[in-house]
Order: C-alpha cells, then structure tokens, then sequence
DNA sequence: GTGAAAGCGCTAACAA
DNA sequence: TTGTTAGCGCTTTCAC
C-alpha cells in the first residue's frame, strides 16, 4: 500500500496525495478531504525510508550514553524522548558501558542509520573518536565538554553556584576537612568535576586537602572503595562531595559498614539528584542537575545545529542547585574512631 | 559518496561493490581486495535507507517498555541491546508510562519506522491496540499473555515453582498470615500474578485470606500506600509477596515509618530482583526475574517470526527463583503494634 | 490546482 | 566473474 494506490482511490496523483499528506496548502479543500478519506479507510502511513533515502535525513536523533543501569539516563532519556517524540522525530540509543571500543561502533551505527544529530552524553577517555561525525557533517552534541566548533556544541553542566552552595552548607555546619570522590579518571567531564570543586573550596574560604580526593567510578562500587579508603586513615575528612548519587549511594554503604553513622560521623552529598536520593536512607543530600532542562538544552541544540548547517556551535549551560536532605549535618568536633 | 563512486574508484560496477561488501563469494579474490582498499581509504559505509526503502524491512526490532525509570527495564534493554546489536540490528525504543493512548502512538512509530518486530513488554488496558501489527504482518512478541497466534508469540513468567519457593520460605519460617501486593489493576500481567499467588498458596498449604490482597501500580508510591492498609487493620499479615521490587520498597518504607520493623514485625518478599534490591537496608528478598534470559527469549522469538512468516507463534518461558537476602525471617507469634 | 517524471542508494535478476 | 538495469516509495520541479 503507497502514496499511488491512495492516488488511485481518490482519483488523483500521488503528487497530491503528497502534498495532502504534508499539509500543502496548494490542494483545493475538496480534494484534500477525499484523499483524507481514503487515508483514513485504509489506515494508510508513509513509508520513511523513502524520504530517508530522498533526502539522505532520517527524522532520528542519535543519543550516546555511558551506562543506562546508573539511574540519572533513564530518567534524562524519559525527558528527551518526549521532547523528540513531540517533534515527530525518532532516538536511535547507544550505550558505551564506558568501554571506548564500544563508542567507535555507537559511532558507526550512527553514521550507518543517517541520524540527524548525536547527542552525546559519554566522554569516554581523551581521544576523540568522533571525528568521524564531524568529517560527514553530523551536528554533534557534547556534555560539560567545553568545546565547540563547526557543526559541534556543548552544553556545560555549570556547577560553579551549586558547588559555591554546597560548600557553604558544610561550612556553615562546621565542617572543614573536605574529602571529594570523583569520576572514572581520564574523563575530561571528570576532571571538569575536580577542578570545580578545587575552585570552590578557594572560594568559600576553605583550604584543599589534596590526600582527600579520591577516583571513583561514577558507580556505587568505586564510592564505596573510594569511602573506605578516605575512612581508613587517622587524618579523615568529616564531609564529602562525590561525583554522582550512585558514588554518594556507594560511599554511604561504606560508611555504615564500616560502623561510622551518617551524618554524625561523616557528611556526604551526591550529585544529580535521581529519585533515588530520596528513598535510600538515609535521603541524600544532592546537587540536583535537572534532566528535563538537560534535555531540553541538546535538544535546541541538536535542532539548531541541523538548521544552520556549517554553522559554529554554540555553548549552552544547565545550573545545577544543592537539595538539601539529611545526609549532611553538623562537624563533630573532633574526627572519631568507631 | 555511494557505491558508484567506490565502483569508479576501483573499476568496476556498482554491483561488485554491493557483492563485495556483503560477502559474496562471486567475486574474484582480488576484486574484492582492490575494492576493500577503496572503501577503507575513503571511509565509506552504505546507507541502509536504501535497503530498507528495498526490502521493506529496516534491521531496526521496536521496544516497548511501561517505564524506563523502573529500574528493571534499564537492566533488561542493556541486555537486549548487547544481542540486537551484536546480530548488526537496532532498537527503536518507545515508553508508554502506563497512559493507554501512548501505546497506540508508540504502535504507529513502530509501523511508520518498518520495524521488523515488536517487543512488547507493557500490556495496558484489557484492549488490544495491537491489532495493527498483526494487520500489517509485523511479528510481535507479548510479555506473560499465554496467547499465540499467526506472528504473536508470547514470553510466559513461569512463577510457579519460584512463588512456591517463596511461600514455602515463609511457612518454613512460621508465617500463615500472608498479604499480597499486586500491579496495576487491569493488566493481564497484574491478575496472572495474583492469581499464581492464590494458587501457589495452595499447592504450599496455606489459607487464601482475600482480605490480605491489596492493588498497587509497579511504584514505590503504591507500595506504600498499600503496605499502610495493610498495616493499619488489626488484623495483618506478618508477610507480604509484591509484584515488583519497586512495590517492596515502597512496602518496606511505609512499614518503617509506621514503625515496624523488618523483617521482625513483617516481612517481604519483592519481584524482579533489582540491582538496588541489595542495596537498600535491609537487603530484599525477592524472586528473580533473570533479564538476560528474558532478553534472550524475546530476542530468539522475533528472530524465528521474522524467518518464518505467517506461521503461528510459539510460547516461551523463562523462570523465576528464590533470592533469600534479609527482608524475610522468623514469624512473630503474635502481631505486635509498634 | 493537479499531474508526470526524475532521482535518492542499493540489490538481484538477467545478460554478457 | 562482472556489468546493466529496474525498481523499492516518496517529494518536488516543471508542465499544463
């Protein structure tokens, strides 16, 4: 069933029946009911692929993540696919388990499939293997990158006030030796997250400590080593910062296993605020980065890049602001050995 | 940059190339190496459009999932998306959180994109919205509805030998007063669960108490609300099965803050076994759902209708099991209020 | 206001 | 073993 068979039932062309079916206005009203008729009898729909094919665009927006097992993705993509969806346009997803072989193929089944876009939520080491996207003029995406350039932008994640907020409430709480667990090393959206909070504890009047910086791996297991090594030693943090909820989450566990109580004993807050925070217990004091404007942002920025076509990207930015729950609380005054 | 221009860059006809690149054995070994060559050097990869807009069909299987930010499904697309990808296929994913009108939306995505199959693992309403698919000869493959027809085929939850674990795991621990709490009224998945419990209750030799059966709706919200009718009559169960891990978290919440405490004044059993199912204090147990087998059942029975057109669908099966983690023990002797 | 026709890139039947 | 070509369904320019 295709546009001339509709052309026949309606006694016309399938030109028109084109032009019917994507709202021309150059259709008398009367034809544009019968072939609306026939449309509707037959439940006819068009095939993409022809268009795909006409014109080399797919009405897909390819979307590019690390781990969709770490709660923050399911709930970014839920807010993105509506948005796309809206658009009458399609997500082609990839996750990359933050193995970098795995970002060169979600690559190439980009490039394979025509999307229009890619949005790329994984910064999978220091290589950047999409050039690729670049060289066949796929507008790209990026996350807290920093860069943009022809056909290419990024959307920060501007953590500067929240990380400034997060600081100040431990401050305000007496705290003063301030452990922070970062992401997977050799990230640059990792390092991104460290130097921030380097640069805020300047700012809030606080001194850097760096034996309490640790590397995590943005899941509940790294938080969790990261957490019993900044435990273990005599000279340790009464606070932490972390770079995501799953590492907080990871970094509680080791606490209490480790006999400490939260937050008497130590202090943490996690980043992303994902529904979970809310639930565990106890609820976890969080940066919320918010997903829907997150989404929103690549979107616009997807949408904009495939509009100006040979166009310099620009750079977008999402604030992100402290929530404030009951995993942070006063400094004991001295740190305590269980 | 198509397959006339690799054919020109390496003298010979566009259908060389298309042999060359899938693999023909028609084609001279030094053929094939000089055209290799060529596509290497230029970085070309075909545009599968034009093979869709062909054949018809798009190498792309549609998902459609209930909820992505239930934690279950992340798990299983993660493993569903390993085997497509891997058999040089896509995902087009589709999420309908529980309205009806998105399901038929997502149905038209799936139609209007040629995809080659759906899988279908969220069943709304008693309606069938379905019919499309099978109008249109797309194979589907449907959760837990024990229904085959011409191109349906359907992935049973076989439950029973993992709910008479369960039970009997309770009874062993001295519970008879066993409470259940169910998925969202009106789904065929929700009513197959209840009444595997009502017989399961049985085969254990245990008394069925109406009474002690209660509606949720797959959240932790609806576990709380209905852990807190349960608990709140004076006569309650000391133990309650759930139809999924969120439900048991939100069951367990609610018992907390009323003040009872788990598992010594209620215990609870969840559904699916869930990453965070070991996270949460205390750790639950629950009847796993095994996602990689799941996956794999959904993905053997697409495969097989696509291959074997207009033939009837087949029944699978994948089985539940018994994960005894803390959130279950010994029945107290009398109900206690805290 | 409507129709005829070319062409997007690939594949397979057929020809050589 | 390799080449020629028609055609998948849609859109849009050009004619009328």
């Amino acid at each position: 069933m295709d546009m001339r068979d509709i052309a026949k039932l309606a006694g016309v062309s399938s030109a028109t029946v084109s032009r019917v079916i994507n709202g021309s206005k150059l259709v008398r009203p009367q034809t544009v009911d019968r072939v609306r008729k026939v449309i509707d009898e037959v439940k006819f729909f068009p095939n993409t692929s022809a268009t795909t094919l006409k014109y080399g665009r797919s009405g897909t927006y390819g979307l590019i993540i690390p781990d969709i097992t770490n709660p923050f993705f399911p709930e970014f993509i839920k807010c993105f696919e509506a948005i796309v969806v809206d658009n009458d346009q399609e997500i082609l997803m990839a996750t990359t388990d933050l193995q970098s072989g795995r970002m060169q193929q979600s690559i190439r089944r980009m490039l394979i499939r025509k999307v229009d876009g890619v949005a790329l939520l994984a910064s999978e080491m220091e290589t950047e293997p999409f050039e690729d996207l670049i060289h066949n003029r796929v507008p790209l995406v990026t996350m807290d990158r920093g860069k943009t350039a022809d056909g290419l932008s990024d959307v920060a994640i501007n953590n500067k006030s929240g990380m400034d907020q997060a600081l100040q409430h431990l401050k305000d709480l007496g705290h003063t030796k301030i452990g922070y667990i970062g992401g997977f090393p050799g990230l640059t959206i990792s390092s991104h997250r460290v130097d921030a909070f380097v640069r805020a504890l300047k700012r809030v009047g606080l001194v850097h400590q760096p034996q309490f910086i640790k590397e995590g791996n943005y899941r509940i297991t790294g938080g969790m080593a990261a957490m019993t090594e900044l435990l273990s030693s005599p000279d340790r943090p009464t606070a932490a910062l972390t770079a995501n909820d799953l590492t907080a989450i990871g970094g509680m566990r080791a606490a209490l296993q480790m006999g400490f109580e939260i937050p008497r004993d130590i202090s943490i807050i996690g980043f992303d605020d994902i529904d979970m925070s809310d639930i565990i217990h106890p609820p976890l004091t969080t940066l919320r980065l918010p997903r829907h404007e997150l989404a929103r942002a690549f979107f616009d920025a997807l949408e904009h890049l495939k509009s100006h076509p040979n166009t310099l990207g620009q750079q977008y930015s999402v604030k992100t602001t402290l929530v404030v729950r009951q995993s942070t609380g006063p400094a004991r005054q001295r740190a305590r050995k269980p």
